[in-house]
RNA sequence: UCCAGAGUAGCUCAAUGGUAGAGCAGCUGGCUGUUAACCAGCGGGUUGUAGGUUCAAGUCCUACCUCUGGAGCCA
C-alpha cells in the first residue's frame, strides 16, 4: 500500500477505507481496551490521532511505540469521535520501524529554544522548528517566483572567489596548503603557489558577478549562501547565512527601492496566504504581535527617507540616544530602531548615505558628498536590504577605487563593463534568514537556520 | 571582540552562608473516546570546571569554560 502523507490524509474529503501512515510518535495515551497515538511525519504542523484496539494482533507492539519512536500504519480513515479532530486512523496493523527509548530528549511539553539548539538534530521534530523550516523552504520557492513572473535570470555566481567585495566584512581564505608548514620555516606562505594561484576565499557578495550578468541579461538575480567571517555575536548574524541578491540594467536608486519593497511585500504576503497553520502557531508561542505587524506592513507603503533627513528627525525627536547622531556617522542599532519603531512604525527605505561611510562600487551623486545607497529597515531586526545603484562611469569608479586605496588590476574585469557598453544599474541584498526572521518572529537567526555556524560553533 | 546576566535531576525552575526540593518526563500499577489525559506509588544529584575564604559554600571571592541578552560589524 502506497503511503499517505499526514496533511493528505486530515484534509482527504472522504473516509478511507485502506490507508497507511507512516511517521513518528509524539505521544501515546493507553487505555485499557485500546491506546491513542499522534503521529506525526513532519509534512504538516498537525498530528493525526490512531487508534489501536487492544484487541489487535499487533496490539504487544504498543509497548515500543514510544514518544519519538517510527511508525508505520495501515487501517481505516474514519470521522473521529473526539473534539480536535475531524478524521482519524483506526489501526488495522502496527510495525515500530525504529524503536525510541526514554532518554529521547523531546518531551511532550515545551522546550526552551536554547535548549533545542543543542539538539539541532533533533529538533525539526518539534512544532516550532518543523514550522520554521517549512516556512524556509517554501519562503525560498516564493523568492524563485517573484523573479521568475518578472523575468529575473537565476545566475549562479561562484562561491570560491579571488574578490573580496570591498567593505563586506572578513574572508574565511581557501586553500589547499598545508597551514602548519608556516610555523616550522617561518616563512609567509606564498599563495602564488596554492591551488588557484592566488588568494582564494569563501564568497561575501555575489554583487560583483551578478553585475556582469546584469549587463548582458539585463535582470538577473542570485540566491546562495554567503561567508563572513566577522567575529560577531549576536542573534542577527551567522558565519554562513544564504543571501538573495538582484541586479538590474537601466535602473537606478528609486527602480532599485521600488524593487525592494515589492519583494518584501511579496513574500509576506505568500507565506500568510500558504501556511496559516505555521503562522497561528508563531502568533501564539513566538510573537504575540507578528499577524498584525505584517498585516500592517503589507498595507502601506514603506517610509523613504533621506539619511539627512533621517539624521534630522533623529536631532529633532527629543530621544536620548546612547551614541550621538551627528551627520557623516553610521545610523546606531538604536537609531535604526527609533526610525522603525517609534518615529514611522513601520520599514523604511533610508537613502542617498554620506560616501564616506560607503563602499566604493556605489554611485557618487551630483552633490558631490552623498552615493545612491539605500537600506530598508524593519522594526524587531533592522537592516534586512542593503543595497544601491552602481557606479557605471569608469572616470568615476576610477577615482573611487584610488580613494579607497584599492589596486585597479584587481578589478580589471569590472572595470572593463564600464568600458564597453557601460549602463546605468542597480542591484540590492536581501538576507534570506532575516527575512525569515521577520515573518516567523523567530529572534535568532540560529533557529531559522537548520545547522547554524557562528563564531566557535559548526557542531552538526 | 566589548558590556551585562545565567549555569542546580533528562527538561523547566526553587533553596537567609547551616540536612539540595518541586512540577513535568521516566518506571510500576490503576482508570477513562483520550487529546500537553487523569490518579497512586517508585527511582533520579560530583550544584559548569579549578582554586580560595569559612566551623560550614549551590549561596561569598578569583580564574577559566559554556550559554543568553545587548553593542560594534553587517545581510
Amino acid at each position: 500500500m502506497k503511503r499517505t502523507l499526514v496533511k493528505h490524509a486530515l484534509s482527504s474529503p472522504s473516509p478511507m477505507d485502506e490507508i497507511k501512515v507512516q511517521g513518528w510518535v509524539r505521544t501515546r495515551r493507553d487505555a485499557k481496551a485500546f491506546s491513542f497515538v499522534e503521529l506525526n511525519d513532519g509534512s504538516t504542523l498537525k498530528n493525526i490521532q490512531i487508534i489501536i484496539d487492544a484487541t489487535l494482533s499487533d496490539y504487544e507492539k504498543i509497548v515500543d511505540a514510544n514518544t519519538g519512536a517510527a511508525v508505520s500504519i495501515t487501517g481505516k480513515l474514519v470521522a473521529s469521535q473526539g473534539k480536535n479532530q475531524s478524521w482519524e486512523i483506526v489501526a488495522e496493523t502496527l510495525e515500530v520501524v525504529g524503536k525510541s527509548d526514554s532518554s529521547y530528549p523531546l518531551q511532550k511539553k515545551g522546550h526552551s529554544q536554547e535548549y533545542l539548539r543543542e539538539i539541532a538534530h533533533l529538533r525539526p521534530r518539534s512544532n516550532l522548528f518543523g514550522s520554521v523550516f517549512r516556512v524556509r523552504s517554501r519562503l525560498a520557492q516564493a523568492v524563485h517566483r517573484f523573479f521568475d513572473e518578472q523575468d529575473f535570470i537565476y545566475v549562479h555566481t561562484p562561491i570560491i572567489t579571488a574578490s573580496d567585495c570591498e567593505g563586506a566584512g572578513e574572508l574565511f581564505r581557501v586553500t589547499t596548503m598545508d597551514q602548519n608548514a608556516k610555523s616550522e620555516s617561518d616563512a609567509l606562505i606564498d599563495y602564488s603557489n596554492d591551488f588557484f594561484g592566488k588568494s582564494t576565499y569563501l564568497t561575501v557578495s555575489g554583487q560583483l558577478p551578478a553585475e556582469v550578468f546584469a549587463c548582458a541579461l539585463s535582470n538577473v538575480y542570485t540566491f546562495g549562501p554567503t561567508f563572513r567571517a566577522e567575529n560577531s555575536n549576536t542573534s542577527r548574524h551567522a558565519s554562513e547565512f544564504w543571501m538573495i541578491e538582484p541586479e538590474m540594467a537601466f535602473c537606478d536608486l528609486q527602480g532599485d527601492m521600488d524593487l525592494a519593497e515589492s519583494f518584501v511585500k511579496y513574500l509576506i504576503q505568500d507565506i500568510v496566504n500558504t501556511c496559516p497553520e505555521e503562522m497561528n502557531l508563531f502568533n501564539k508561542f513566538v510573537d504575540k504581535g507578528l499577524q498584525e505587524r505584517l498585516k500592517f506592513v503589507l498595507d502601506r507603503p514603506f517610509q523613504r527617507v533621506s539619511y539627512t533627513d533621517a539624521v534630522d528627525i533623529l536631532l529633532q525627536s527629543g530621544e536620548t540616544f546612547e551614541y550621538p547622531v551627528a551627520y557623516g556617522a553610521n545610523l546606531q542599532s538604536e537609531h535604526e530602531r527609533f526610525l522603525t519603531e517609534k518615529h514611522f512604525k513601520c520599514p523604511t527605505t533610508v537613502y542617498n548615505y554620506p560616501k564616506e561611510i560607503k563602499p566604493f562600487y556605489m554611485r557618487a551623486n551630483d552633490d558631490g558628498k552623498t552615493v545612491a545607497a539605500m537600506d530598508v529597515l524593519v522594526p524587531g531586526i533592522g537592516e534586512i536590504v542593503g543595497g544601491s545603484q552602481r557606479e557605471e562611469r569608469e572616470d568615476q569608479l576610477q577615482a573611487h577605487l584610488d580613494h579607497h586605496k584599492l589596486n585597479p588590476e584587481d578589478y580589471w574585469w569590472y572595470m572593463d563593463l564600464r568600458k564597453y557598453g557601460s549602463v546605468p544599474h542597480s542591484g540590492f541584498g536581501l538576507g534570506f534568514e532575516r527575512m525569515l526572521m521577520f515573518i516567523t518572529g523567530v529572534s535568532n537567526i540560529r533557529d531559522v537556520i537548520p545547522f547554524a555556524r557562528t563564531p566557535g560553533s559548526a557542531e552538526f
